[in-house]
DNA sequence: TATGAATGAGGATTCATTCAT
DNA sequence: GATGAATGAATCCTCATTCAT
């Protein structure tokens, strides 16, 4: 009987806790949301008890606060620096951008928290705020100031730059969203080519559906 | 219309109430979401009492299932027609038929299906096969056949159909289902301009972001 | 074994379920005091089940903001209305006033309301104000009231009011403490005599403890 | 005195550990309840850890005991010897004794223990034996031994003893009660004039309520 | 001894679902 | 059929207590 095995031995690991219930959280977040995720069951998995959850997250709300930050905030930051210092042309830091976020973050465990978001955050509206601040603009942020930066140098067509952000943006989140939803359930899919979507993306931003023999024939 | 036969009330009423309830629970799914939306509440917005609803749903999961069975299938074939009989340039057809979602899912009710799609198939897999056959598959034939159309006329440069059919979709599901998460929650947004977006959308897919100029010199 | 045995058919007794909780609530507050006691208790003793107690009062402590309502604000408007219609002398209606207080209250399972006032105040702020609202404000008015009555027809010394209010009150308020405190414990008491110990605290209020000789002497 | 005396901190630390923890406990117990105070706060007030309270005290409800051990013998046996050498009039006496309660133990910390028996007596059984003999009956020997004594000497009216003693007591142990529970809830209240108070009860007590010339009269 | 990280039992409340009327 | 009173499973979080260090 279980009852009768002894519990497992005690271990005291205060530095290693956070980062592994950070990543259970993560999983089990990203797989069955947040609402139908249990605490204990982050627990669990981070090979701990309920209570221990609780000695290192005041709530389960703030627990996924910190998932947050931890796998997204600081990539936003890392790619502003790199925009900061970037030297060449737009279109190839625009390239980089998209390239990194998604090998970073849509490619990734990561990519699921846009599911999460979507899915919660009508149950639980001071998220919105956070996510927003957290992430939303810091993301717009980098983006737009990308495209600014091109139409400065006259690279780019003068596009509206809030719209045309929205529309870089949109097909990587959806792609991330998808995964963790619908591409998540087993169906026979035509199975995009992740790659060659990321290369047709942005050929598509940069260059247009048009032909070329047309686009330039007026 | 009810108010233009008005048959003995209590007669009709007991046809009616299925599509009353269907109708009340969209409303809701969309507003509040699957799981935070109670049964009662959908079935005193369709005027009966919470018995009733399980008179003629056996669970709140299978009315969730019979709204989107009932909302979602038919919209894609009035495009595939028009798709069909359509004469002039590719470009003029892309363009109606993204703009015609938009007005009639995108910015409608029936918009939010696909956030709710997205937060709950994880939890009702069987739903996944059901909206790839009846709304995915549709939708991607219709938009991928009229890119094919563009790229053999000669119109468009030669991308990757399901590629770059995701890309022309994903913004505009993606709109739809922030609308219904993100954007519903009183954040002080940008307010991103819808119509500006579908032009600024079409306008990208076309032309691309790069400046003539600088497009056209080598 | 308990699983086998079929569930207590259900009753439907919209009308009786209030007051039937009220009293389950009653008693095992008093019991065994209103933290220690669970919901489910309350409920079972109502011979209903946890869901049920929900559906009559939305938490614990509006259910025993019931209890007190029930059980002491309307005797003492009864009360009032005695002391207001009375015609007798002031001692003959403070010597009412008292007895009826003992008999309805003191001596009844609602004197155990205070022990648990006492004990739990602290825990649930709010309480406070709605106790001294509804129970200790009116209390006061009344027995107040009929001092003032019995100074301005001359018929008791010109003593503070609320000092004397206090007083008279007190030793009830106390002995109803005890009983469902320490008097609740199987100790070997010495048993005041209730009775007695009635008839006494008005005889010492009225006469005090001076015997008459000395009294009068200076 | 720590202050007069100061030998190896550690060593001295360690013995006077275990009253450290009773006047915390003691301090907490009264403002928040048992049930309310939770025993880490106990050993951060008193300077130590968690686990360092449970070295010296096997539980919560233990300390608890030793609580009201430490803080409630001895102040009786006082008065009674006060009681026992006093030549003057019961009267004096009585008032000297009353008052001294008051501002020895009414008047103080210790006054709230009588609130934590109350509350709790219930839930720990065998504390009511302990107080009784520890604390009721002392007093009650005190007080009414006073009282028989100004009855023997022609001083008051051979009122019933007990119930006499109960009625100049209950006030004085209500009053205290009162200041830690409703009285500690920030409403506002008549604010009783505790001297007055005092002073009123000797009155009342001695002189009844009844006006001299009414009192006098037959 | 002393610490404080770890444990897990315990309880109020919600809501999908049932069923007596 | 229709109702809505009744049910009870499910879950977050607290905190007394334990025990590895």
């Amino acid at each position: 009987m279980d009852r009768l095995s002894p519990p497992p031995p005690r271990q005291r690991r205060k530095e290693a806790r956070p980062q592994e219930l950070l990543n259970a959280a993560l999983e089990l977040f990203v797989q069955k949301g947040f609402s139908a995720t249990r605490s204990e069951e982050v627990a669990v998995r981070a090979g701990v008890s309920k209570g221990t959850l609780y000695l290192y997250f005041p709530s389960k709300e703030e627990l996924f606060k910190a998932v947050v930050r931890n796998n997204l905030s600081a990539l936003i930051a890392t790619g502003q620096q790199v925009a900061d210092q970037f030297d060449g042309p737009s279109e190839q830091l625009l390239r980089l951008l998209l390239r990194a976020w998604w090998s970073r973050v849509g490619d990734t465990a990561a990519g699921g928290i846009f599911k999460i978001i979507v899915s919660e955050v009508g149950n639980f509206p001071e998220l919105a705020q956070f996510y927003n601040d957290e992430v939303i603009r810091p993301a717009q942020r980098l983006i737009g100031g990308t495209l600014q930066r091109g139409i400065d140098r006259g690279e780019f067509r003068p596009l509206p730059l809030a719209e045309t952000t929205h529309l870089l943006i949109a097909p990587l989140l959806f792609r991330a969203l998808h995964r963790h939803s619908l591409g998540n359930c087993g169906l026979p899919r035509p199975e995009l080519n992740e790659t060659l979507l990321m290369d047709t993306q942005i050929d598509l931003a940069l260059h247009g559906l048009k032909s070329p023999r047309k686009a330039t024939s007026p």
